[in-house]
DNA sequence: AAATGAACCAACCGCATCGAT
DNA sequence: GATCGATGCGGTTGGTTCATT
């Protein structure tokens, strides 16, 4: 399609650091009109700047509603979680961090969180620790290896359903804020009903629900061969059902959640070194298949989920009133303002 | 004090998406 | 359905500041 530039090169547009002279009269315009047309603005408003450019002046930096400065552990940790549920989405993360600009978010995560994450062994784009972390994956056999492999695969599922359920819901709130004011746009709802396929995915809805049918087995079939297996069948016959999406995870080290929840949140500069002990000293743990220590986790996991979906349902819920707190917390009835569209 | 490298962040660029025609 | 214009988004760049040698 033959379509000319957003921002046609015209000789004598500025480009570079904004003055506090144009910051002025792009403030006082909005202020006094609106920002209305972008691409007028400008002219309007005797700017020698593209529309561009200073919709981004005034989205990232001169919005009153804007909050500057240090993130806070909360924030932190809220990047963190949505990152590892959206992955690279910054304008969806920054829904649920009010004042802070996706530019913002997507800055401090380059340059502090995944170097963090990364620092600490955990892949910053998968959330997973990474197979070359110091303490951790490499050395099961036998039992512990497939035990490792099926908890694995339940892992990839439960993250997979967890993420697409959060896609799920933000496609409902665009739905939901769109059919406040226009007609309802069809895409992103219709995707999340029927094929449930993500820009961020591998995975469709469907398979997703075979991956935890067959980490159920796979854990079925470890059970019967030795005390390795600590996952039960009830917890993979709920994930099978598609039910229970925060249930417990198999192998810490494999589980992004329990360092994401806990670690993180005082590992910021100071506790570094000590958050990287805990997550060696965790790996261990999971490396060793320890019961007790695993049930320990599974709390940990549990209540990890239940953050990151708390967080999504209350930001669904106190954007939409017609919606009934059980309708955004029972699973079975998650999809049904998408699913409603056909 | 100067040089160098790292860290930070505002702004740009190109592509995707949406709505109008 | 095809096309076009406007806007939004995410990746990247480049300038500035800070820390270290």
């Amino acid at each position: 399609m033959g379509r000319s530039p957003c921002c046609e090169k015209e000789a004598g547009l500025k480009k570079g650091p904004w003055t506090p002279e144009e910051d002025q009269k792009l403030l006082a315009f909005i202020d006094q009109h609106g920002h209305g047309c972008w691409r007028s603005l400008p002219a309007k408003a005797g700017l020698r700047r593209c529309g561009k450019s200073c919709r981004l002046r005034w989205t990232n930096y001169l919005r009153p509603d804007i909050k500057r400065g240090k993130f806070t552990v909360q924030e932190e940790q809220t990047i963190i979680q949505l990152h590892a549920l959206l992955g690279n989405r910054w304008s969806a993360i920054a829904t649920h961090l009010p004042k802070r600009t996706d530019n913002e978010i997507k800055n401090y995560w380059n340059t502090h969180l995944k170097k963090r994450l990364a620092k600490m062994g955990i892949d910053p784009v998968t959330h997973k620790p990474r197979a070359d972390a110091p303490a951790g994956a490499a050395s099961s056999s036998g039992g512990a290896a497939r035990y490792r492999a099926a908890a694995h695969l339940s892992h990839t599922a439960q993250w997979e359903s967890a993420r697409l359920e959060a896609e799920a819901r933000l496609a409902c709130e665009a739905k939901l804020r769109a059919l406040a004011s226009p007609p309802p746009p069809p895409a992103p709802a219709a995707a999340a009903a029927s094929g449930l396929e993500s820009p961020t995915s591998t995975l469709s809805f469907s398979e997703s629900a075979q991956l935890f049918a067959a980490a159920g087995a796979a854990a079925s079939d470890d059970a019967a061969r030795g005390p390795a297996a600590v996952l039960t069948p009830r917890s993979y016959g709920e994930a099978a059902a598609f039910g229970e999406h925060h249930r417990l995870w198999g192998d810490a080290a494999a589980a992004p959640g329990l360092f994401l929840a806990g670690v993180l949140l005082d590992c910021s500069a100071a506790a570094g070194a000590e958050a990287e002990q805990r997550f060696a000293a965790a790996s261990t743990a999971a490396e060793a298949g320890v019961g007790e220590q695993q049930e320990q986790e599974d709390e940990e996991d549990k209540g990890y989920w239940s953050s990151i979906l708390n967080m999504v349902n209350s930001s669904m819920s106190s954007s939409s009133s017609s919606l009934t707190s059980e309708a955004v917390t029972d699973p079975a009835m998650m999809y049904l303002p998408a699913a409603a569209e056909f």
